[in-house]
DNA sequence: CAATCAACATACAGTCTGCATGTAAATGTG
DNA sequence: CACATTTACATGCAGACTGTATGTTGATTG
């Protein structure tokens, strides 16, 4: 293992040099705001110089995007692991639910992915974002769970996107102080709202 | 009536300098968005110079919260106008759900409100925001309807927000072009799940 | 009516973004 | 393996923007 950079294929240092500005612009996203981070900062963050920054990305939107489409695809990954494979339909709601609110904690996770990313890469383009990773498994599950009988028979796309967003609403909240036990109790009672009550033979 | 400004006291020129920053700043914020939007702009189309902005206003984001605060008033008029007094617990939210979707419909609102809003006053400030107006009725709706025993106890805070959430998506998506039916068949069919089955004598 | 204050206008300093240009290393080619 | 070309940056520059400091004029007040 050399470790001074003696001899690096452009692929490597491309590599190496999106990783270190992504992972600078993502600090300085979290812990400020976009509105707050400048580029000569981030490139500072990243040992590189906005030459570099410019070379990668058109322009610090494009930049943002891709920290977003990483942060995004994380808090996924997380929600995914904590849901175990086969669970009835409303656990599976719920588990995924208290998941994804605890995967939001991360500090300046909310503000990025909730907060600035709209702002920034407008509504369609953060939709574009979540439903390459989170809300696809989620309006799956609806998918699967409507098509089972055991839930009111709604419009997927609207039931998909409103139910994200009183996740989203409830991680803001959570963020701003607000106990973990109300949001969640009012997620399932929305959830339970849904389910066709069984009717028992 | 004296076409020219004769002689106005400071009271009246404060507040018609303050409503023409006010009113330029709603275009235009409206049209472009909040980034895109720079001061020296507000100020030509209000036919001032930036010192009498910075004179009324602390900075850019001061006038941003005013315009907000105005908005967010506009749109609360309008739902409450559109909602009769004395109405069905169930009912009243309905109506009071398409009007507030109608009235978020006027071009660029959605993106004051609900995007550039978050992002520039951070969460707490729009909630202040919308606490002063719209959400108050809301919940206060939503207080009578659970001590009715119509629906569900639930933590108030917690779904005042997370209802106020769905309809904030709602009107996102209809800007977007997704069917306002779609939204106000999930919308209704949450607002049912929340309601006690009445249970017939 | 003098003194003060409010409501601006003007000028300036510092910073930021995006681009254009320059350069050295890597890569493709005959 | 020499040479042309492309890639991956670094540097410098132009334009624009924000916030502030300072100046000026008309209203207000004792």
């Amino acid at each position: 293992m050399q470790v001074k950079s003696e001899r690096r294929s452009n692929r490597d240092r491309t590599e190496a040099t999106r990783g270190d500005l992504i992972a600078a612009a993502r600090r300085l996203f979290t812990e400020k705001s976009y509105a707050e981070t400048s580029t000569p900062e981030i490139v500072a963050a990243a040992g590189v110089t906005r030459g570099a920054l410019y070379h990668h990305f058109s322009d610090k939107q494009a930049l943002f995007a891709a920290v977003a489409e990483q942060e995004a695809n994380a808090v996924a990954e997380e929600v995914e692991r904590a849901a175990p494979t086969a669970l009835g339909a409303r656990e599976a709601l719920l588990v995924g639910s208290a998941a994804y609110l605890k995967a939001m904690q991360v500090p300046g996770r909310t503000r990025l992915l909730l907060l600035d990313g709209p702002a920034v890469l407008g509504r369609p383009g953060m939709d574009a974002i979540d439903d390459r990773h989170g809300n696809r498994t989620l309006r799956e599950g609806l998918a699967l769970t409507m098509r089972a009988g055991e839930m009111r028979k709604l419009p997927l796309a609207a039931l998909t996107s409103l139910l994200a967003a009183t996740f989203d609403r409830a991680a803001l909240a959570i963020d701003a102080g607000a106990p973990f036990a109300d949001q969640i109790a009012v997620i399932s009672a929305l959830i339970d709202g849904l389910m066709t009550p069984d009717q028992p033979a």
